[in-house]
DNA sequence: GAAAGATTGTTGTTGACGACAACAATTGCC
DNA sequence: GGCAATTGTTGTCGTCAACAACAATCTTTC
């Protein structure tokens, strides 16, 4: 990643060297983004590919992933959830949360109880040994915090937050 | 997406109706999200989705996405760069890049020009008609960025540009 | 109460994307 | 001159969003 490479470059014209076209050059690292800078997409993907892999990295030994991390925790705080809600809740696309929790099910962190009053859904909660596992994924999880609070201030985390709490 | 749901949720307990368990509750929009809120990186993710999905759109016509509209720009703010300083400047894999150049050549917005300094790697230059199509990108790039504007506030964005120049 | 329509979970496909590994051609190093 | 490194390419694997189709099950409507 280049965490602080050359930037604020706006020009519309072609730069030094253009030449005639058999030269690449990419020696040295000045190569402008143009109006890549300014654009606030670009600096979000970047940002976030950034948080994911510390994310999973920091939660390796448990071999959890951020979207794993989200269900568990959005079940563990509202138990008796159907699969329909958690998918609406967390903007993930039903058939993809049937895979997550045949996943997490299987490592009995998770459970699937059919439910009486609507025979076509699944009332989901944590097993026993979900919530002793949430615990510790949320401990795991608030040292990832802490480091994207190094990385980029902990002044700017919470503003970031601030504004984009809409979007939670 | 839900874009001013209930929030500011940081209860470590069950909520009300978690009972026994064939019950499942997904009427209302009261879902707490507990822990995620107060996660950098989930509300990265939800913005992230949201703005690329504006940006898909906005530029449906003319059939760009947002990786292909970053090459663009690069290789047409520096021209002659090779492929790999290219996907190490914008971060993606070369592999990939090379898929991309492949649909973009297609069209014939870029060509790959043969060195002859180094006879392994290309020159990526913008063809006559990517130059012009670029500035018409570029225009509705714009229009998208002010749909962000719109979304989150003028001030908010820049602030947020601020905050994460860092990674770009 | 029965038919028509909507919803839930499931399976499958498609395409974008990141991460790796292997390879031939070429360059740089010693 | 020979060996390691680099560049572009091809391929595989797993994650992820977006759809489409389906059976089972509500819900609505007549």
């Amino acid at each position: 990643m280049p965490p602080s490479a050359a930037r604020a470059d706006t020009r519309h014209s072609p730069r030094k060297r253009a030449g005639n076209g058999a030269a690449p050059r990419d020696v040295g690292d000045d190569v402008g983004l143009d109006a890549l800078v300014g654009h606030a997409g670009y600096a979000v993907r970047r940002f976030q590919i950034w948080i994911f892999q510390d994310f999973i990295k920091t939660l390796r030994d448990v071999d959890i992933r951020p979207t794993q991390y989200s269900v568990l925790t959005v079940i563990g705080a509202n138990p008796g959830l159907s699969q329909m809600a958690v998918a609406k809740r967390l903007g993930i696309e039903r058939a993809r949360l049937v895979h997550l929790l045949d996943s997490l099910e299987q490592r009995k962190l998770v459970k699937r109880i059919k439910s009486k009053e609507d025979r076509r859904s699944h009332a989901l909660h944590l097993t026993a040994q979900g919530e002793t596992a949430l615990e510790k994924f949320k401990r795991l999880a608030a040292e990832h915090e802490r480091h994207v609070e190094a990385k980029i201030g902990k002044e700017n985390r919470a503003q970031l937050l601030r504004i984009l709490s809409g979007f939670t």
